[in-house]
DNA sequence: GTAACGTACAACTTTATGGTTGTAGATGCG
DNA sequence: CGCATCTACAACCATAAAGTTGTACGTTAC
């Protein structure tokens, strides 16, 4: 069952988002415990603004989601859009067994039991 | 066992080339049939030379190949680099099933087996 | 209250991206 | 051969990305 389809948009973000070091690390970080974005800016040698944009561009991504915390913001990890972007490469990846299935069936034992 | 660890280099490049939907649509259709570079061109609203750009970013990515045949180029998906890429969204998913893990030992019956 | 901290946001620069057109080189066909 | 097809590649344009600095504002701590 389909709970919500990506748009294109969207799987557009998601991908692009991962497309970086620097966003894949804070990922990983933000799955491991939640963590502030002053906290997040001390681990990379960039300016804090530039850590603050890369954050962003998961926030929109929905690959992380901030929370206000004190004058913090907790950002966290969001697994569940990390499956999704599993599920799309599945999908890829079905298209490919589907046509090596129908390869195999070619190649075996009896001919197709229905032609033109 | 590892058999070729990617560099944030390359895992840049796939998923950079997995954030643009021709691009997607381009590795479905070269993962269902090997196609040529003008046969996908057809497929699209754009020219020869911008479809052209994307098979080469896909390629640089490894996610097709391109084999000559006669004058056209046979572009293929490549199954393999979509595992490679299931397995570093896999791999961001077992931090946060460690996560878990932990957190459900604090819950569970037992206290910490050792303290500070 | 004031100072320090954490954040937000705007402006700017540089470089990459995604598209275009145009030209030229191979290959296949009549 | 001569022509159409397929590809390669360069030059160019517009926009987006990734970084910077600077300013402003809410929150915490003293």
């Amino acid at each position: 069952m389909v709970v919500d389809a990506l748009t294109d948009e969207e799987v557009n973000r998601i991908f692009r988002a991962l497309a970086d070091a620097t966003r894949r690390d804070i990922v990983r970080r933000t799955l491991l415990a939640d963590i502030s974005v002053s906290s997040l800016a001390h681990a990379y040698d960039m300016s804090f603004a530039a850590v603050q944009k890369h954050v962003a561009v998961l926030e929109e991504a929905r690959l992380v989601t901030k929370e206000p915390r004190g004058r913090e913001r907790m950002v966290r990890g969001v697994p569940e859009r990390l499956r999704q972007a599993q599920r799309l490469l599945d999908d890829l990846e079905l298209i490919w067994r589907a046509r090596t299935d129908r390869l195999d069936a070619l190649l075996s034992e009896s001919p197709p039991p229905e032609k033109g």
